[in-house]
DNA sequence: TAAACAAATTGATACGGTCCAATTGTCTAA
DNA sequence: TTAGACAATTGGACCGTATCAATTTGTTTA
């Protein structure tokens, strides 16, 4: 994985943005830096075309390519590189300590939406499993997701007591893409008593689909999370690359 | 624009795959497309990677290339395609009637987070726009807006009370990529007044940082919508590319 | 019948070449 | 002095090839 050219031409150009190797705010041209690194010029496009997608760099035809100079100035709003789709892990990278409490474990049949978002026949049952998520101790987020039991039949209690995503790996199974929705609605009233919410507070809600490396739909997940702690950010690109 | 080879073919492509011509969810292989289509494998390649990104279809190492079933069951979910960065683009595409109020319109000096958004210096000038957009005649969104002068030295009150990026359309100047922050929070006396809110009703925050498309920072954007019209969708891939 | 192996299929990586398009700087002519 | 022509630079598009790696399929073997 990491010996792959265009990765490490890749690193290395994100290593040596860090450092600030290019005080003009300028990276050299394709060409030379195919040679410098001795690798053809494909690769080091590929390189600059995926750092661009991350919104490091912005190229300029006939002029050439330039580093982002807010990516330098404000790292803290940047945290998109390698973003996390899992929710423990993305906790655990800020250093703060992520708890799990079961609040319920159930099987049951799939309705007609969740049928369609997992690609599920009439008939099949699903695990419901609620959970509330905790951050150093305090409630930020309550978790209802649905996952087939003919991908994972052998989910249990003490299981989904963790990090699925952690089990799934174990099963060497990886979960790569997601589709999410992100919206804002009032608290309701369980909302409120297990987040710790006033009336007034609203919740925010992450609805998602994930996907197995090969496409299949793995999880439905309906996140409502504690107002103060949904701060979704990303860069988006129109360029359709 | 429309003559580029794999968008060609990233066109017909997705056309094909709304016609539902390969019923059985997978497409030709890399191989037999390049000769069907007359080009090289390389321009299939890149054109089934844009695909990919864009969760329209799924690649499988030494199996094929697959349709996610969920957005041909689901396209309603699935608009994220061709997204649009400005707003009255993408209420037009809705077919609705997309209205702007002006609320305010001045020349302030840039303050530090502003400076350090748009990459200003000290005493550098910024229109602040603060405007009320409407739906139908019906208030959704409130949005305060920063310009900095040197880019757009021209904004008039009659430009401002129009869609900002269709003018800077009109003068060659094209916003293509944004870093886009999304929050929640309780609805301010001010919110709910002119969004028609009650007290228990919160606001979605989104704030972005617009780039023209060699990569200058054009405008920092908050914008408090409505929650019921706060709807981000996203697909998300951890492949960096 | 089932397991092991071999071959064909299919996408991934990487190279290097050709030509094009946008930008910038320079030189020239009015 | 300035406007326009020209050349050099730099990224973009596209092609074709070679090789590798994962998966599936077919065949052989125990």
């Amino acid at each position: 994985m990491a010996d792959l050219v265009y990765r490490q031409v890749m690193r290395d150009l994100k290593h040596r943005i860090h450092q600030n190797e290019f005080p003009n705010k300028r990276l050299p041209d394709e060409r030379s830096l195919s040679e410098a690194y001795g690798v053809s010029r494909s690769s080091v496009k590929r390189a600059l075309s995926i750092l661009a997608n991350q919104g490091l760099i912005f190229k300029k035809r006939g002029s050439g390519t330039f580093i982002n100079p807010l990516y330098m100035k404000n790292q803290t709003i940047f945290q998109y590189e390698g973003s996390n789709l899992g929710i423990t892990d993305s906790m655990k990278s800020g250093g703060k300590t992520p708890g799990i409490r079961l609040l319920s474990f159930n099987v049951v049949p799939a309705n007609k939406e969740i049928q369609q978002d997992l690609f599920l026949d009439e008939g099949d049952f699903v695990y419901e499993i609620k959970r509330l998520r905790l951050f150093d101790d305090k409630p930020f987020m309550i978790e209802t997701g649905y996952i087939p039991i003919k991908i994972a039949p052998n989910l249990s209690q003490a299981t989904v007591s963790d990090s699925i995503f952690n089990y799934l790996e174990s099963q060497d199974k990886v979960v790569t893409k997601s589709f999410m929705s992100i919206q804002a609605q009032p608290s309701t009233a369980e909302d409120q008593e297990l987040l710790h919410l006033k009336p007034v507070e609203p919740v925010g809600i992450m609805e998602g689909i994930f996907f197995l490396d090969d496409g299949t739909p793995f999880e439905v997940s309906n996140m409502r999370l504690h107002y103060q702690y949904l701060n979704y950010n990303t860069f988006v690109s129109l360029d359709e690359e």
